[in-house]
DNA sequence: AGGTAATTTCAGAAATAACTGAAATGCGAG
DNA sequence: CTCGCATTTCAGTTATTTCTGAAATTACCT
């Protein structure tokens, strides 16, 4: 490892939360290393610096390719292939949301319609029939902001953000221009 | 495993989810039982429903007691403690958020100030330096939105979600009256 | 075609994480 | 304090995931 101090940090920092998530060590260091890295850097440099023997550094950057989390970019006269993360922080946070809704969220609302398809089978039923139902329809209502947040460009989002829960207040207003089919009601404990 | 088709295919699913975050399967599998179950259940019960051992249910329900995720009630004459998942799918959301920044989230902000401290000891320390910097400040924003929408009561939540991308016009408006040093006038429209 | 460098695959080894039963601890009632 | 039940702890086992080196594949060059 032929990193400085703060680089070194910053990588053994994020292989450990990418274990804390589904992403495992090396991939996270990977991807520490190619997001610090001013340029593109190719499997045999990722071996030097990180110590990983090469099939899991290739490992490692076939799965960040799956999650659209790098970019592959050659060299003239150089047939290696090198790999760079996004310059555009945002961008990467944008595909680090969507990919997890892709793998966790999708499935899990595809799987709620299917069990609300289901004839209740029992008193109990009933019951966990309108729990589930409650919560595709929160799922349904984050996807749903998810979605038009994701079309905003990243400008506009950020302000957005910046601006945080003094929007309620346009929000009530909006309310009386636009009135709007309310979503999911919700229990009280 | 004397529960209706309905509730174990819900119930195995976020077991498998489970496993897809750093949640693991058992834990997933317990919660999802509690979450549907309309009375709160005890540690014998869950054994007899989900077929694990005694000790395993025992340490998935300390797991989910340190996340926040269950409450603890009591049965006059009954010393075993019952469990229940909060009747408020928002609570629950709002739980899991929460519980999630404080493990991932603010120990990688304190690291990043932290190595924005260090002195740069060669070049690309100074590239790397920046990069630092500049996830921070997202990192900063991101979490200074996600209190604020924390401290909005259910309801206006609910509102400002369900507006979505509709509220840019607004955040453009609200531009004008709170003058925000991040936003450029050509962004309004 | 043959030669060579880059990358991928994959079976087994090593490392982690999950799970269990047995023993220990806690806790209220008598 | 002792008994009896509930819960927790923990050492050892089992299951899962990660990692490796060797072999296979791919792609490009002459």
């Amino acid at each position: 490892m032929q990193l400085s101090s703060l680089e070194q940090e910053f990588v053994l920092h994020f292989g450990e939360m990418g274990s804390r998530w589904g992403i495992n060590r090396t991939v996270g260091q990977i991807y520490a290393l190619l997001f610090l890295s001013d340029q593109p850097l190719n499997a045999e440099q990722i071996v030097e610096k990180l110590g990983f023997s090469r099939s899991n550094v290739s490992m490692g950057l076939k799965e960040l390719q799956a999650w659209n989390l790098v970019r592959l970019k050659h060299i003239p006269d150089d047939r290696r292939d090198y790999f760079s993360a996004p310059d555009d922080l945002w961008e990467i946070v944008r595909t680090l949301v969507a990919e997890r809704k892709k793998r966790e969220i999708d499935p899990t609302l595809t799987k709620l319609r299917e069990l609300e398809m289901q004839t209740p089978s029992n008193e109990s039923d009933v019951h966990a029939h309108s729990k589930i139902s409650d919560l595709r329809e929160l799922i349904e209502l984050l996807t749903g902001w998810h979605d038009d947040m994701n079309r905003l460009e990243t400008e506009r989002l950020v302000q957005l953000l910046a601006l945080g829960s003094k929007l309620q207040k346009f929000a009530a207003k909006a309310e009386t221009i636009v009135p709007f089919k309310r979503a999911p009601k919700e229990l009280q404990s």
